[in-house]
DNA sequence: TCCATAGAAACTATAGAATGTTTTAGAAAA
DNA sequence: TTTTCTAAAACATTCTATAGTTTCTATGGA
């Protein structure tokens, strides 16, 4: 019998095909599919969909069911705009308030992260979809704040970060790589380490910059024309 | 029949028991206790409360059921300086970005709130807590930034208001309302309307920090040193 | 202090009722 | 004769309720 219970199990199965754009914006969630999917009740699995509702992930039409939530460019573009303006916040912060073991665990998950990538990714020159690279970008980005010692920061962070996973994998097997963001990221490291604030926040305005420009010229199937992605992001 | 299912109506009403301190942090919620309360299946409650969990207003033990989300003077204190600089930033945009209708939306609010305040709040000297104010007054600051282009902007916003509320209404029964609001809201209205953004932006942060101030030094049982309130806030 | 047992509550599954959607048949108009 | 609009019926899916199982907690005794 599974450690956790069924309702986090589906929850984190959902989240993960809706991060991973398995299921695309739009696409409506049949309760029923699912359950016999992950192999659970329907009640679990409306549970999880609950959540993920509140995660914005989804949006729940009383008695019309479930869908995933929608994308459109603007949104991408808004999205992005909060994100710099967090991700600078919690840098600040974090470099103002870190100590020592935080400056190792940064090295830690850089090293993890650049291993991950020569191991595993780099096929034919194009990226390609890796659910291990992911979680250990994930880590490093997370290490980088997590001296941040205002929590409320961290959790906004951590959902709008959520918010641009989205897009990235979604996007990602259109795109072709031609940035260095291992470069990227270790300037990030040497300035944050050398705790330089101006320098490090500028870093990371650029970082997140490039990425949604990339994705937004990118070939990715990414358009406001296209029906699926039409539909306004709607807010709670 | 109800119009909206019966899951909504669960999720909005312990929403409203949590907001407004009928449950204090860190109390058990009882499934069964919540069923027959609200006359509901316990389906429906489950929803309702993962639902809320990703809100952050309760916390979710797998095996070991629910809890009201914990508070603590450092989170508040968190919170206020992340929603000073939120608020900001939507002010700032509406400034920028509103036009006739917003302005006219504002003071339609901002009379209806101050109606409100005369007739109903104002008993003793003290203030007491009242469902239509604190929905007034919602609305009224949901007016001042509506016109702000950026969703995420409001999304967030919307989240951390909804946070502060919860400990505005908490600590309310317990300060003696020194401050006068009333006029603090037409200072805010008169620089929005005039667009001058650095002063509208200056008379939000005084708002929030003095509300913040009062909350602290209030004679509400809202100490570190209560067992209800120590667990540290968990955010996922 | 440790262990066992009893009780309570959460978790899961199954079944039935209410609601929304689609399809199809029929009739009227072009 | 063909097309289109309407309406009703059949289907699918969501929503709600009830029952059974597993897990956790508390109390009592060794």
């Amino acid at each position: 019998m599974s450690k956790q219970s069924r309702t986090l199990q589906t929850y984190q199965a959902l989240k993960f095909d809706v991060l991973s754009a398995r299921y695309l914006p739009g696409r409506k969630l049949i309760i029923e599919n699912i359950c016999e999917e992950q192999c659970v009740s329907p009640g679990a699995v409306r549970e999880a969909l609950a959540r993920l509702t509140s995660d914005g992930l989804v949006i729940a039409e009383p008695q019309k069911g479930f869908t995933v939530a929608p994308v459109s460019i603007a949104d991408l573009q808004d999205l992005t705009e909060v994100r710099i303006d967090v991700e600078q916040k919690c840098i600040r912060r974090a470099i103002r308030d870190g100590d020592i073991e935080w400056e190792g665990q940064i090295l830690s998950t850089l090293h993890q992260l650049n291993k991950t990538l020569e191991t595993t990714v780099l096929e034919g020159g194009k990226l390609v979809f890796c659910p291990i690279w992911a979680e250990k970008h994930a880590q490093f980005h997370d290490a980088l704040v997590s001296a941040c010692s205002n929590l409320w920061w961290l959790n906004l962070r951590s959902r709008l970060f959520m918010q641009a996973e989205r897009y990235r994998w979604m996007t990602l097997p259109y795109v072709e790589e031609k940035r260095f963001v291992v470069k990227e990221h270790e300037a990030l490291v040497a300035a944050t380490l050398d705790r330089d604030a101006d320098l490090a926040s500028a870093l990371v305005e650029d970082h997140l910059q490039k990425t949604a420009d990339l994705l937004l010229s990118s070939d990715a199937p990414f358009d406001d024309t296209d029906e699926r992605y039409t539909k306004a992001v709607k807010l709670t």
